[in-house]
DNA sequence: AAGAATATGTTGTTTTTGCAACAGAAGGAG
DNA sequence: CTCCTTCTGTTGCAAAAACAACATATTCTT
């Protein structure tokens, strides 16, 4: 576990404490890891869940398939990321999504219920803790209404444009990296991948960007559109 | 302020605090109180913000337009929710959307750094309140995703049936109330509305819905589409 | 109650998407 | 290196959505 400490250190939920107080907390939150392949589930739709869990190596996808097969990813989660807390209280429910390795990964996973106890006198770092956990609440929060914000445009052109100038504005970069192969941007988008496919090639010839397989050029004029 | 106790009573950010609590949070956090006529702006799209609000009278929605006039609807938000939470952290950037009256308006705002603060010798139901807009934001949170959910869905009736089934889940009958109106409802589910009012038809029709206004008769075999 | 403004349903046309099938490219395994 | 699998781009076609324009209904105002 402690192999992990420098993912840990980075980690929004433990920012601001000592290594000395991530130990201690990893403890009282009864920290266990596990191994899953790529391709392996890690969660279920329709799982109750009772533990925030990080991811410490590898790349998980928050998806969705249906009975015909059609697959949507509601969001990529990367390492030192936090996942589950939305449905970890009591009363959250079922999970509404699966969530899958897309690579081999490892995660740590925390009890929910200890890590927001208010044994506050033996672990005066809960409270920080739980100031980050609200932090992590309100950005995954704001994350998902971008995401609705891409998903509500019309066209495949347009929830193209919206995606890829947010991933810009955020990678500060006109040329940037997704974390996406095709059919999976595809499936992030919400649109069918051969005409996602057919798209970027007219927005190719209309030279409003530029694409070797997961890097994306953004050229000048492509913001007169977003 | 205080003729608004029974809202507050049964806010979730309140839930668990005596009249008395409730009272002393309102100056604890520094409330204001502001009305809003129909179709006002409570919030702009690049504001920012640091107050966590909740609706005490009337209906607003959680919005965004583009420059041709395109609306699309991101939530409805109704007597006792609570908006901004997710945006009221420093560091959380500027709005990403307008929230604006759908009815005249009473809004309540609580300053967040306040509620956040650990004058927890002073107020101990402060704890408390945490933990509840720990549950607002996982709450929301799963809204969210449920929201993505419908708009990942490729076709329109595919989306009215996600959108429909999950009401009458949340209702738990067949026969719903929605809180939009046609252009609205489009507006929410992102498709066009003389589409949807085609597709409207076309379902009842095919005797898989009924409906009146607002009102949604849902019949039985409607469920084996969902 | 009358008239104006807004909301909803309907229809036809144009554009876009989804789907299916395939070919070339890239990547991995032996 | 070669075979095999997976990924990506391309095309044609059928289905669906967007758009526009209009008719009817409903609501609001005065």
């Amino acid at each position: 576990m402690e192999e992990y400490l420098d993912i840990f250190r980075k980690n929004f939920l433990f920012s601001g404490l000592s290594d000395e107080e991530i130990s201690r907390m990893l403890v009282c939150t009864d920290a266990r890891e596990k191994s899953y392949a790529s391709g392996e589930y890690v969660l279920r739709r329709g799982d109750t869940v009772s533990e925030i869990s990080i991811l410490a190596e590898g790349r998980l996808h928050i998806q969705r398939e249906d009975y015909w097969g059609n697959r949507s990813i509601v969001s990529d989660v990367r390492i030192g990321e936090v996942f589950g807390e939305s449905y970890a209280l009591p009363e959250s429910g079922v999970l509404m999504n699966d969530v899958v390795a897309a690579e081999n990964s490892i995660v740590i996973s925390l009890d929910c219920h200890r890590l927001l106890s208010p044994c506050s006198s033996s672990c005066p770092f809960h409270s920080r803790a739980i100031m980050n956990l609200i932090s992590i609440l309100a950005g995954k929060n704001r994350m998902l209404v971008r995401k609705i914000g891409h998903l509500s445009e019309r066209t495949t052109r347009e929830k193209l444009i919206s995606y890829l100038s947010d991933e810009a504005l955020r990678q500060k970069s006109g040329s940037i990296d997704i974390p996406f192969s095709r059919q999976q941007l595809a499936d992030y988008l919400a649109v069918d991948r051969s005409a996602m496919s057919k798209e970027l090639g007219k927005m190719r010839d209309e030279r409003l960007l530029e694409t070797h397989k997961n890097h994306f050029e953004l050229f000048s004029v492509f913001q007169e559109f977003s």
